[in-house]
DNA sequence: ACCTCCGGGACCTCCCGTTGGT
DNA sequence: ACCAACGGGAGGTCCCGGAGGT
C-alpha cells in the first residue's frame, strides 16, 4: 500500500526527499512546510495527509539521511576493518564534497538546532549516534583482534571520539572560508589516533 | 563612558546577558526578541534602541560568550603548557557541567543553526574558531619545544583536531540521555593524541 | 475557474474591493493590512494566503480602480468623439462627486505616495497613464479628422495635457475647503483648449 | 533669540532643511523622525525640543519649500507679465530638473499623502495653493489689461487651471520612465491656453 | 486521497513621542 | 538646551496546522 508498484515515487517519499534537501541546506527552522510542499510539487494541504506534523516529518527525514550514508558498509566483513573504515568516511566525505562541505552533517545540525526543542528528535538522534558508534566500535574491535591497532584503548570510546571529531570537523566547515577536503582528518585519525 | 560607575548594568548589557542565556538554551530561533526583552526586564521597544537587529545582537552575544570562556588563560605562561591546556578545558567544562551539559557550545550551536543564514555571524564564528585554534596551537608549540609532546605533528593541525573533537563531544551531549563528564575526552586527548 | 458561479464574492475579491476603498480614502500608508482585512471581514492571516505582500495587493487594487472608470467608454465609436470625451470625464467625475471629491484620483495618489518607493507600482502607474493617454489621444484624432477641433496640435500632447490637468484638479480638490463640481474643468477644456 | 547672530544655522533650521530634503524625496511617511534627526546631525531627543510633533515640522517644511520657489517673483512688476510668468515657471522647473524631475512638487505630494490625514497640513496647503493662484491670477489680469492675452476668460480660473496642470505634470513625471523637460507644458500653456 | 481556503498567533522591525538627568 | 534611554503600540510578514468540499 505504501508504494503501489514501487515505480511511482509515492507523494510521501517525494516530500521526504525534498525536505531532506531543504533541512540540510537551511536547517529545520529555515524552511517552512509550504516551501517543502512546493519543492515536492504537492499542495500544502496534502502534506498533512501524510505527516501529522513537521516534527514527525523530520524523523523520517533523519532516517532517509542515515540510509543515504550506507551505514551497513561498516559491517561488510568482506573487507579488512581499517579499509572499511576509510571507505566509510571516504564515502560520506565525498557526499559532502559535492556541496562544497557547506551543509554539515544533518545529525549534527539537528542536534544543535532541535535537541532541546523536540524530545522525539533528540531520542532519534541519540539512537542514530549510538548505532553509528556501535558500528565503528565493532569494526575497531575487529581491527584490534587482528592486531592492526593498539589494543589498550576501549574501542567504543575510540569510536565515540572518532565520530565526535568528525561531527566537529563538519560543523567547522560550515563556518570556514577556505574549505578544504577532510584529508587531515584521516591523517590524524589513522596516523595518530589509531596508532 | 559606557558605564558611568561600572555599577549600573546598562540596559544594553542586561539584554546581551539575557540573550546569551536564551540563545544558549534554546538556540537563536528558539527564542524571540520578545522573550529576550522580557528576560532582560525591558520592553521590546527598548530592545531596538540598543540593537539594530536580532542578528546584530547575536554578534554581541557571541563575544560575551567567548569572553566568559577566559581564552586568555591559554596564553598565561606562568603555568606549564599542558597543565594550562587541562586547566582551560577543565574551566569551560565546569561551566557546561552547571547545566548538565545540556546546552552545547554556543560556537557550535550557532555554526549549525546560523552559518548559512547569516554571513556576519559566519564570519564572526570563523574568527572565533581561528583565534581559539591559534591559542591552543601556540600552547602546543610550547609543549613541543619543551619536549612534553611528540614533535612530529603540526601543532595547528592538532589544535584544530582537538577543538573539533571538543565541539563534537559537546554537540553529542545535547542528545545523549545519560550525560557524563568529559573525562574520556581528556583520556583520549592526553593519553592518545598528545603522545 | 476563479469564480465558480460568479456568485461567491471570493475572499480575494472582497479584499481587493475593501482595499480599494481604504487606499483611496487614506492612502497606501494610511491603512494597515490589519484594517484592510478587518474591512473585508477576514482574519489577517488569511490575507497572506491571497497576496504575497501589501505591495502586490496595491497592484490589483490599481487594476480594479481602472476598470471601475470604464476606460473602454473612450473607444466606443457609437458616439461622436467629443461627446464621448465629455461622457467619459462626466462619468468618473460623478464617481468622485459621491464622496464630495475628497479622495482624489487613485492614480495620482499612488503616484505621489508610492512612485519612488515601489518600482512595480511605478511601472503599473506608467502603463495606466499611458493607456489612458492613448485612449484620449485617439479620440482627439478622430475629432480632428471630423474637423471638430483644431488640427494644429499634436493630439497626444493635448491628451497628456488634459489628463495632467485633470489629475492636478483632483489633487487640489483634496485640499480645498469649498469643493465644487468640476464644471470649470470642462469650460476650460472645451472652451479654450479644444478650440 | 531665534538666531544669535544670523551666522549659526540654528539647529532648528538645520532640521527643517534636512526634513525638506527627506520629505521631498521619500514622502512624509517615507522617513522617520530618527532619520531626519540623523540627517540634520542632531540627536532625536533634541528634535522634540524644537518641534512638538512631526506633523508640525511638516508645516515648517512646507513654508521653507514655498519660499524656495520665490513666489514674490510673480509680483515683481519690473518685468512685463507674460515674461514674468515664463520666468517663474522656468525658475522652479530648473529646480526640479536638478533631480531629474523625480521628486514632484511638495505641494502636490503632501496633498496626496496627507490632506485627509492632517487637517492642519490640509489647511496650509489650501492657503499655499490659494496664494499661488492669486499671484498668477493677478499677473494674468495685468496681461489682459495690457491686451497681451484674451480677456474673455476669468483670470483666476485660468490661473487655477494652469497650476493644476503644472501639478499634474509633475505628478506624472514621478511615474514616467523617459523624463523630459517641461517644454511642452509651455507650448500648450502659452500657445493654446493663453491664446 | 487530494487540495483550496481558512485562522490565529507569533515574529522581527520600526516609529513617535516622553522622561529624567546633565 | 541637550540627549540617552525608554515605552507602548502597530507595522508587514510568515508559519503551522485544520476544516470542508471534491
Amino acid at each position: 500500500m505504501r508504494q503501489k508498484n514501487s515505480d511511482k515515487p509515492s507523494v510521501r517519499d517525494r516530500i521526504v526527499v525534498a525536505a531532506l534537501d531543504q533541512f540540510h541546506t537551511e536547517g529545520y527552522n529555515g524552511r517552512g512546510v509550504q516551501e517543502i510542499a512546493d519543492a515536492a510539487g504537492v499542495p500544502k494541504g496534502t502534506f498533512y495527509n501524510h505527516f501529522k506534523s513537521k516534527e514527525l516529518l523530520a524523523l523520517d527525514v533523519l532516517q532517509l539521511y542515515i540510509e543515504g550514508n550506507s551505514p551497513e558498509m561498516l559491517l561488510d566483513t568482506s573487507q579488512p576493518p581499517l579499509e572499511r573504515l576509510r571507505a566509510h568516511f571516504g564515502f560520506i566525505s565525498r557526499r559532502y564534497a559535492e556541496c562544497g562541505f557547506s551543509r554539515g552533517c544533518l545529525l549534527g545540525n539537528f542536534s544543535a538546532e532541535m535537541a532541546d526543542v523536540s524530545p522525539a528528535l533528540r531520542e532519534a538522534l541519540d539512537k542514530a549516534f549510538g548505532d553509528w558508534t556501535q558500528g565503528v566500535a565493532s569494526l575497531l574491535r575487529e581491527a584490534q583482534a587482528a592486531g592492526q591497532i593498539d589494543s589498550r584503548h576501549d574501542p567504543e570510546l575510540l569510536a565515540r571520539f572518532l565520530i565526535n571529531s568528525w561531527e566537529g570537523a563538519l560543523l567547522r566547515m560550515k563556518v570556514v572560508k577556505a574549505r578544504q577536503p577532510l584529508d587531515d582528518f584521516y591523517d590524524v585519525c589513522f596516523g595518530v589516533l589509531l596508532k
